[in-house]
RNA sequence: GCCGGGAUGGUGGAAUUGGUAGACACGUCAGACUUAAAAUCUGAUGACCUUUGGUCGUGCGGGUUCAAUUCCCGCUCCUGGUACCA
């Protein structure tokens, strides 16, 4: 018996590391640092897939690398722990979401650590540790404590804002704030009383109560973020969101927006998911300008202010002030009317519906600011409330929508450049010259432009403006499984609990659903107050909890030292291990995840906690693995199941059906009767004595039973074989279905690499002769790929050069040490198991982790001669051996003298010849 | 609609700076070993033809170049994001 044993090898080496600590990153100067971090996953009840450890399989096999290249690496992993599933299960079970939640980790780290990952174990974090969450609600704090000065470019402490209030008031205060701020002197500030100072510094809070239109998903009994919500229905769950009014807490991020933008061109991230987050940001450069009716002022913003003599018409958004403020007497009916069908519309319904052109006139006209004419202001959906000012000055002839809409109600269409054709429908072109445009006439685009802000500016009707998409983010869940929020109400004033009281422990509730007088669920806990050091009277604590971001939104500074007490990171530890380097994960958190991490870290900059303001450097996106799903095909009404080329002879339902009861898409139906207690009975109609399953790839889900498990794989193979064969999959970041097609390939060439070490009687068998020169030049070669290969993360061609390798040294039956030591090594950061245990067979104390990475060396790169390719008239024809280096003119001489060539060119003085060296004779004929 | 990404044999994929397209692996076929099977090893394997040779071939149509999977222009299909964003 024997010859590879992973599953021994495996155990002992798991046990081998974890015993001598193989992987704990100290706090070691000596060394230079890398960082390579895993998006952590979140502990669900279904267990690891195969496709959660393919990033984590990439980024460990760069780990493995950087420290065999004298990196000390800090590679950890934890747990995204709080969230809406274990909430879920314990409302359907009353199973506390801890217990399921520990439960869910424990599995998760069994599964990991039989893969074996390089992480440090001893820095795991889980956001729904007390110890951990003290410092997410401390950041919160700070947040709270916080104001966004625009004058300095950076978030300051409250106490500073305060300072200016007392001293001049606010009018000099150039400030992310809310739009409800009004104009106050400092002996105003001075005579407001408590509560209105509260209330006006939660317009300039970074974390601030405020009333807002939040996405509220009645089925989960929640508010979500705009990142939560997809094609207006909840991410999680797929439940539908409507729009609401609330008072909730939010995030300043929009005073963010542009140090978002401004830091993605610093950092190397996939050019889409940067792209992802510019748009989600969505800067707009404008302009604002009133236009006014009658007493009312009407601003808008637009980014073609060299239009604006296009102007026919205003539109303002069925929510917004203006409609009440200019509805004319006779046209009240139709307009409330309208607007009352148009808020009632759901989310969805408004979004589905954008062809359908509605609108009311107001009744009122507003005054054209350059013409003085007077304009028509209509009430229409197509205006969005939640962007700009609520109106948009129409251009029929430059913009789409106000084609549509002046076309449907008949109003008048200006066409502004000599060379606009708007027959058929708006043209937006700005490359010819301004007409019917008053003072703009004759001028270009960007002349109109300039010309019209001056205009604006100089009378005072308006001026350059930027805009951004970005809305503030909500952060308040009303859920159980989540931090609380370190705030109490004083006479409904909210303020911080003292930092020293923090963590504000999660308390326990009888039941996971809001109470009957729709509080959130902490509003069952008893006695959920809190009582400030030096008073005796308690006061109640917020009951909302935060977000699913807030843990993860600062996670990576933890790792760094997970277990202090006194900090949330020692500024030792900070200054070392810096920013992320390396930080692989899915492209689904563009918007939410990578986009608040990169808000916090910057506050954090601000505050002067940390050193970068950019937490991750280099990014790479792992495509997901598709599920690759089996079907049967159910006659209706009866328990028979017709295989798949016989479906269309009945009627029949497609149904779901396990993966791991079929075998290359046919049905094990003993399996199959098995597997449900309802199709015990069933029969089946065959083609050729089988059932044969259709097939579709989708996601992986529990619900589609197409999840395939990492430990179905290692223990039918190992590990080894599984990290292996994940990479050679195909690129990183390409989304691939999973099937285990070509895995035995990968499996072979581990053995055969195992039996290079052994002869036909299971000993060792190595010689400690000199390497042949073939030899040295397969691994030399085989080095030099892997290295080169490995720095520009190609994870795949690594393993192609790693089976080339194992082949050439067979064929040459090589056991020299010379060749084998190298080889061992290059192969650990992909199969570290066997690695580890040749690497100990060729009588290595200490483990493979510790020893560096073979240098490769030219000399053995080099070829004798090089074959060169001779094309003729770009068609590849001969091939013609030279020695390395030789000197053009004699290559040319002795290629045309060729008796090959001459046949080709019969016997023509070539046109040209061109020769690039040690690469490929072309001659032109 | 707008902004990305992609398309290469029967299959997954390789080709890093424009330089021998199809590496490596799976699958298939043939052979060796075996009583047999498994395992292992060897060879063949893009298509076509008049087969010691030749023609075509990287989604489609053009272009640049001595030379294009690679660069440029115009399409088709698949896919991700986003959407009355003024």
């Amino acid at each position: 018996m024997a010859g590879y044993q992973f599953n021994d090898i495996e155990k002992k080496w798991q046990q081998y590391w974890e015993e001598n600590e193989a992987f704990k990153a100290s706090l070691d100067t000596t060394k230079p640092k890398y960082y390579s971090l895993d998006m952590f996953p979140y502990p669900s009840g279904a267990g690891l897939h195969v496709g959660h450890p393919l990033g984590y399989i990439a980024s460990d096999i760069i780990s493995r690398y950087k420290r065999i290249n004298g990196f000390n690496v800090l590679h950890p992993m934890g747990f995204d722990a709080f969230g809406l599933p274990a909430e879920q299960y314990a409302i359907q079970t009353g199973q506390h979401p801890a217990i399921t939640t520990e439960q869910n980790i424990k599995r998760y780290k069994e599964q990991l650590k039989n893969i074996g990952f390089s992480f440090d174990w001893e820095k795991q974090v889980e956001t729904c540790d007390p110890n951990y969450y003290k410092w997410t609600q401390w950041i919160f704090s700070k947040l709270f404590d916080s104001w966004y000065n625009y004058d300095t470019a950076k978030a300051e402490h409250i106490d500073s804002l305060i300072a200016v209030f007392k001293k001049s008031g606010n009018t000099s205060v150039n400030a992310e704030c809310g739009e409800e701020v009004i104009d106050f002197s400092a002996e105003d500030w001075k005579v407001f009383d408590e509560k209105q100072q509260s209330d006006i510094l939660l317009q300039y809070r970074l974390t601030y109560l405020a009333e807002t239109s939040v996405n509220w998903c009645p089925e989960l009994g929640t508010v979500l973020s705009n990142d939560e919500v997809k094609d207006g229905f909840s991410e999680r769950g797929g439940y539908p969101v409507i729009r609401k009014n609330m008072m909730q807490w939010s995030m300043r991020i929009t005073a963010y927006a542009e140090r978002l933008l401004e830091g993605l061109e610093r950092i190397d991230w996939p050019e889409p998911l940067r792209d992802m987050q510019r748009n989600w940001i969505g800067k707009s450069i404008g302009a604002e300008v009133t236009f006014k009716a009658g007493e009312v002022d009407i601003p808008v913003f637009t980014t073609r202010l060299d239009t604006i003599y296009g102007v026919t018409y205003l539109a303002v958004a069925p929510e917004s002030d203006f409609v009440d403020q200019l509805t004319t007497s006779d046209q009240k009916e139709v307009v409330k009317e309208y607007v009352a069908v148009a808020k009632n519309r759901s989310e969805r319904d408004r979004m589905s519906d954008v062809k359908n052109i509605s609108g009311v006139f107001l009744g009122s006209y507003a005054e054209h600011p350059f013409t003085g004419e007077q304009v028509q202001v209509w009430v229409a959906d197509y205006v969005l409330s939640g962007y700009g000012t609520g109106a948009v000055m129409a251009v029929p002839s430059g913009d789409q929508r106000d084609y549509d809409f002046a076309k449907h109600f008949d109003l008048p269409i200006i066409p502004v450049y000599d060379n606009q054709n708007i027959k058929e429908q708006a043209d937006p072109r700005k490359d010819g010259k301004l007409i019917n445009s008053g003072i703009l006439n004759g001028f270009t685009y960007s002349e109109a432009i300039k010309k019209a802000t001056d205009y604006i500016e100089e009378k005072n009707i308006g001026t350059a403006k930027i805009n951004y998409r970005i809305r503030d983010a909500i952060f308040a869940r009303q859920r159980y499984w989540g931090e609380p929020v370190p705030i109490y109400f004083d006479n409904g004033i909210p303020k911080l609990v003292d930092s020293n009281d923090l963590p504000v422990v999660l308390p326990e509730v009888d039941k996971y659903l809001p109470t009957e007088d729709g509080d959130p669920p902490l509003g069952r806990a008893e006695d959920f107050t809190y009582t400030p050091s030096g008073s005796t009277e308690s006061y109640p604590l917020e009951l909302s909890t935060m977000p699913g971001w807030a843990g993860s939104s600062w996670y990576w500074f933890r790792y760094m030292e997970a277990n202090n007490d006194n900090e949330f990171v020692s500024k030792d530890a900070q200054e070392y291990w810096q920013a992320v380097d390396l930080y692989i994960g899915g492209s689904e958190h563009a918007t939410g995840h990578l986009l608040y991490s990169r808000f916090w870290c910057k506050f954090l900059y601000d505050m002067g906690l940390v050193q970068e303001d950019e937490p991750f450097k280099k990014l790479i996106n792992q495509g997901m693995i598709q599920g690759r799903s089996n079907f049967v095909y159910r006659i209706n009404g009866t328990n028979t199941f017709v295989s798949h080329n016989l479906r269309k002879e009945h009627k029949c339902t497609r149904m779901h059906v396990d993966v791991n009861i079929v075998y290359n898409d046919e049905l094990d139906l003993n399996a199959f009767k098995v597997w449900r207690p309802d199709l015990k009975d069933s029969e089946f109609i065959l083609e050729d004595g089988k059932y044969h399953c259709g097939v579709e790839v989708e996601k992986m889900s529990k619900s589609k039973y197409n999840v395939v498990s990492p430990d179905d794989i290692v223990s039918k193979y190992g590990a080894d074989t599984l990290r292996l064969y994940e990479m050679f999959l195909g690129p990183l970041e390409q989304f691939k279905p999973w099937n285990t097609n070509g895995i035995d390939g990968v499996y072979k060439f581990l053995r055969k690499m195992w039996n290079l070490f052994h002869d036909d009687n299971e000993l060792l068998n190595i010689s400690e002769e000199k390497a042949t020169k073939e030899e040295l030049k397969s691994i030399h070669k085989t080095i030099k790929k892997v290295q080169e290969d490995i720095e520009r993360y190609s994870f795949n061609t690594p393993v192609s050069a790693f089976m080339i390798c194992v082949n050439e040294l067979t064929t040459l039956k090589c056991n020299k040490r010379e060749v084998l030591e190298p080889l061992t090594m290059i192969v650990s950061p992909y199969a570290p198991h066997i690695a580890e245990e040749l690497w100990k067979l060729l009588g290595h104390e200490g483990g493979v982790t510790n020893a560096d990475f073979p240098s490769f060396d030219e000399a053995y790169l080099k070829e004798d001669a090089h074959e060169y390719p001779i094309s003729i008239n770009g068609k590849m024809r001969v091939k013609i051996k030279f020695p390395f280096d030789m000197p053009k003119s004699e290559i040319e001489k002795e290629v045309l003298e060729s008796e090959a060539v001459q046949k080709w060119t019969e016997g023509k003085t070539p046109k040209k010849v061109i020769i690039i060296p040690n690469k490929i004779v072309n001659i032109v004929v």
